[in-house]
Formats: structure tokens, sequence, C-alpha cells
DNA sequence: CTATAGTGATGCATTTTTTGCATCGCTATG
DNA sequence: CATAGCGATGCAAAAAATGCATCACTATAG
């Protein structure tokens, strides 16, 4: 879109903070840009960026601006999806954002689902803890985040929850491998494998340790999940996950055991699936945000809210 | 706004039906405004209008898209009074549409409160029946609207509802003056003004006497509430009218007497206050919403929801 | 059946706007 | 004190928007 493109521009100078390598990015001389920031700013009437000697910075007023052409530009976006969707060909464009521990099982599955049915909407996952994936919300890069334990602010829109207990997981030859439940205490006289420091899975478990005032002993640390499921055939190990994460079209990875861990010890997390607060979604977005909604309630009927 | 132009002109094509009309409503040549509708329409990829001899109209890509762009527009108008806002003098410019019934009396005394405070915003007041003040709400032509027994569809936001009793007044001569309640039939001897029939009010009046069998003696018709206030100085008569169309800073206008009507003749009418779904108000507007509410709920707080 | 007045579309010359180059003034950094 | 980076600005070139004249079409009136 033409009139689109000028806007566009202002936001890659607020990003880049700098006119010049703003300009270099989109492939135009640093003085048409900068021109077009003065006459913006001559329009509204008042500046928008404060100068300073290494670049340029949004004032208030700018912050103001920006937000409104960042709707603006996904808002038309939704429309040219929506006009699109009329012609009866789903296209379009679904941008999620999610934590580490929902992106490597659930996701996948719920694509491969979707673009059975629709094969030109096209996806991209950006991985992230849950302050990015909210970030990237509010200044509308994605359309739909689902995270794991984090705290809701209340401009975005929690689409639904659902609760999840922490589960531990072994191989199925581990002494451990045919209880009900677990203990934290159970774990003592076992190796335990961890997910990174930034994940809400993380702190639910250091939560449990403090409360139970226990220190297990953490062998291996690692921020893919998969590779903890395949490392947990190779040593009697305990790994944690959530259903979410490790449920694949129902079933659990091969030769592993799942085991969730007592209520008394570790708490329940919560997904959130959020979007952007009063934003109307682009037509393949939403649709894939049903179908979500619907696979969720399918397998968690009872966690779902 | 520059790049906003190119849309207002969309906005005047659709509006007028016509590329050479809305041309010349805006003083350029109809060669620059077409050109401009179909480079428009070659951006987005479908054409937008349908081309009929007599002019233009809008397709149903058309519609979503001039739904976007005066969304847009409104809300970019927001923007800038928002940024105005910061630099401490609160300017900007409020649309109002309401009924005749409201228009008289509440508004103005209203207006003159805000204005007191804050003198360089201004004010637009659109009567209207309920239906175009609906769809001018819809349009954003106006921000708030205030309307009188309408039926209320679900693409607006209604923001409060005041309970009105329906009042019949006279000149305070008048042999029923001194009543406390009035039935409609106690009218029978008398004869009586009716507002015109489009509005809300006259439908209520127009129910109770179907109801109660009964047909008054309508000796005149009206559509401005003053100009039946002045006539029952000069007759015996009765008109009717809505506590908020007729209370002036507390008091009723000179020489009258209200009385109110039985609730089992007329029912009780609803005043809603109401808005655009989803959409922010500019910060003049808001604060002027605000102070609607604050003066209904004082003057009426049994009656507000 | 034709004349007419209305509609939107289009080729071409003109005007307006935008862009790029060269350069200025400024500030932080080494 | 020199240097490197930043945004701002005068001027000429390039690009885009505009206006004029005109075409093709359709409904309506005589």
């Amino acid at each position: 879109m033409r009139h689109l493109t000028h806007l566009k521009y202002i936001d890659v100078v607020a990003r880049e903070g700098s006119i010049r390598k703003a300009a270099e990015k989109i492939n135009i001389t640093s003085t048409a840009l900068n021109r077009r920031i003065l006459s913006l700013e001559e329009e509204v009437g008042t500046s928008l960026f404060e100068r300073l000697p290494s670049g340029v910075r949004l004032n208030t007023a700018g912050e103001l601006f920006i937000q409104h052409i960042r709707y603006q530009m996904t808002d038309l976006s939704r429309v040219l999806s929506q006009i699109a969707d009329l012609s009866g060909v789903r296209r379009g464009h679904v941008r999620l954002g999610a934590g580490q521990e929902l992106v490597a099982s659930f996701l996948p599955e719920q694509i491969g689902l979707y673009r059975k049915q629709f094969t030109s909407v096209s996806f991209e996952i950006a991985t992230a803890n849950p302050n990015d994936s909210l970030r990237a919300l509010r200044e509308f890069e994605i359309d739909i985040a689902m995270l794991f334990d984090a705290v809701m602010p209340s401009d975005v829109q929690i689409v639904a929850t659902v609760e999840q207990r922490v589960h531990a997981f072994m191989h199925k030859s581990h002494p451990l491998a045919d209880k009900n439940s677990l203990r934290l205490q159970d774990c003592l006289n076992t190796k335990i494998m961890l997910p990174q420091a930034n994940g809400g899975l993380r702190t639910l478990l250091d939560v449990g340790q403090l409360q139970a005032n226990l220190q297990l002993e953490e062998a291996v640390t690692a921020d893919d999940f998969n590779m903890m499921f395949n490392y947990a055939a190779h040593e009697a190990i305990i790994g944690f996950h959530i259903p979410l994460g490790f449920l694949q079209s129902g079933g659990v990875p091969e030769g592993l055991v799942f085991i969730p861990l007592d209520e008394r010890d570790v708490g329940t997390g919560l997904v959130h699936l959020v979007q952007a607060k009063g934003r109307v979604l682009p037509v393949a977005a939403a649709k894939f945000l049903d179908q979500l909604l619907q696979s969720i309630n399918e397998r968690f009927p009872e966690e779902t809210r």
C-alpha cells in the first residue's frame, strides 16, 4: 500500500533509533526519510522524535502516534485479508508468539492441521519469553500469543486459559516409572533435568523446591524439550514438562513415562491464549484461534476456562 | 493530514455516489480523483466500487474498506487530540447526535458547563431520529449519541441508560395543574399537544392511547418543545415531555407545571447514552461523556443504570 | 429513433512533489 | 584537537499528481 509505506518508514525509524540507519534499511537516502519525518511533524504540529547526538528517540507524542500507525497498519492487513476472504480463498499470514514450553509439540500439530485445510495461509512463530511476546502483541508484531505462567497485564485480551499440572518425565526403565503421582522428595535419589531459568516452568519448579526446602541435583539444563526427551533414554534422569508440551496427537513420546507432580509441592500452571485488546484479528488468525480453542477444549475439557 | 486526504476523498466519493460530484465538492478535477480511485483499487487488488451508468457505488470489498478508513480517520483525530492534550490545553471537537427530546434543554446546559472550563473545545450537534444517529455513530460522523426509546443494536456500546417517566405539562392556570399524577383519561376533557410522529416520545404516547383505548383530541403537533412550552401559556392545553428535556438547571420553565403520567397508562422511556463499539474517544469527547454521566447521576440517581 | 446530458476512463503536456547529492552545524569520543 | 557519527538544508534532477481534451458508454427526453 502506498500511503501505508510512508507510515511504515516512521515505524522503522522508531525501531532503529536513527534516521540514517532506517534509511539504509529501507533503501532510500537519509535525506528523503528525514524530510518525511519533518513534514509529518509539521502536519501533526509537534515534534514526534527527540534529536539526540546519537540519533532519534520517540517522545511522548511520538509514542502515541506510533501506537496509532502500528494499529492502523495491522488493521489494514486485516481488512485486506477479509477482502481476500470474500472471494472464497482463504489467504493470509498468522503470526504467533509462544514460550519454549508450547512451541515444540502443540503448535506444530495445530498449524499442520490448519494448513491441511488452507494451504495459502502462512505461519510465523516467534519463540520468546512471556514479556517479549506481550510487547510484540502490543506493538502488533504478532497476532496471537500463548504464554505459560506469565503475569497478565490489563492491556491484552485473554481469550482462554488452561490449567496445566506440571509432570515429571523419565524413561520407562527408570525406578520411579511405575508411580501414579510423584512428590518432589521422591526425586532426591535421582538426577534431574531443568529448563532454563527464564521460562515459567522453571519458576514453578524453583518455588516448589524452596517451599519444600529441598535442593535437587540439577544434572542437565537445556532450553529444548525435545533434547531432554531424547536424553532421558540415556540416563536415569527426570525432566519436567506440561501436558500441552508433551502430548502429541493425544499420546506421549515413545519410551517415556509422564507422572504428575503432587499439588502440594508444585502449583498448577496456567497457559493463557491472548491477543491485543480491542483488536479485530485478520480472518486467517481468527479462524486459527477458533481451532486452537476447540482443540484445547477437546483435549482439556476440565481445565479450560 | 496528508495521507489522510487521499482516504478522505474515497469517503466523499462513497457518500456522493459519483466521482464527478465528489471531485467538484473537494475542488479537484474528476480526472485526478478517478485516477486515485483506480490506483487504490489496484493496490488493494480488487475493485472497491461498482461502476453504474449513473455513477459509482461501493461493493462488498469497498464497504469493508470504507469502514476501515473511516475508523482510521476518526482514530487519527483522537490521537491528535490526545497529543494536543499533552501540552495541557484541552483542544478538540465533540460531535453529538440526539433526538429532539434532548436537544433543547439538557445538552445546551451541559455544553455550556463544559465550555466554561475548556474554551478551545468546539461542539457540533446533529438533531436526528434514532436510526440516523446510530448510522452516524457507525460511520464515525459523531462521537456520542443520546437517544430516547430507541431499539439498541449490538454494534454500538451503551455507556449509560436513564429511565425517564413521561410527564404532562400545562400552564399553571390549567384546571388539572394541581394534581400530583395524571392518568390519560384525565386528558379527555382538554386539548392536547403532541410531538411529531418520528420520535420515541410520540410512540410511547400512542401505545398508551391504544392500550387505554382512548382517542385524545390532538390540537397541536410540533417538533419543537420550546414552541410547545410557550404555546401552553396561550391555551388550556396539555403537552408531554421527559425530565431530561424540561429540567433546566434543576428547575422547570416559568409558568408551567409538570405532572408525571401514571405508569399504568404510559410506560417508562429509556434514554441511552451510546458510542461506537470498541472505539477510543478523543480526549475532549471522553471528558464530556464523563461530565454527562456525572450530571445524569446527580440529577437522576435512582433512574440511572 | 435520435439528440442530449450524464457517467467513468485515458493520452499527453504541465505543475507539484519527492528524492538524491553535496554540504553544513553540532556533539560525543578517543 | 581531530574524527566519526548524527540530523538539517539548498539546489537540481527525477517522479508523481493534476488538468485539459476527448473517448466510449448509457439512460432519458423529445
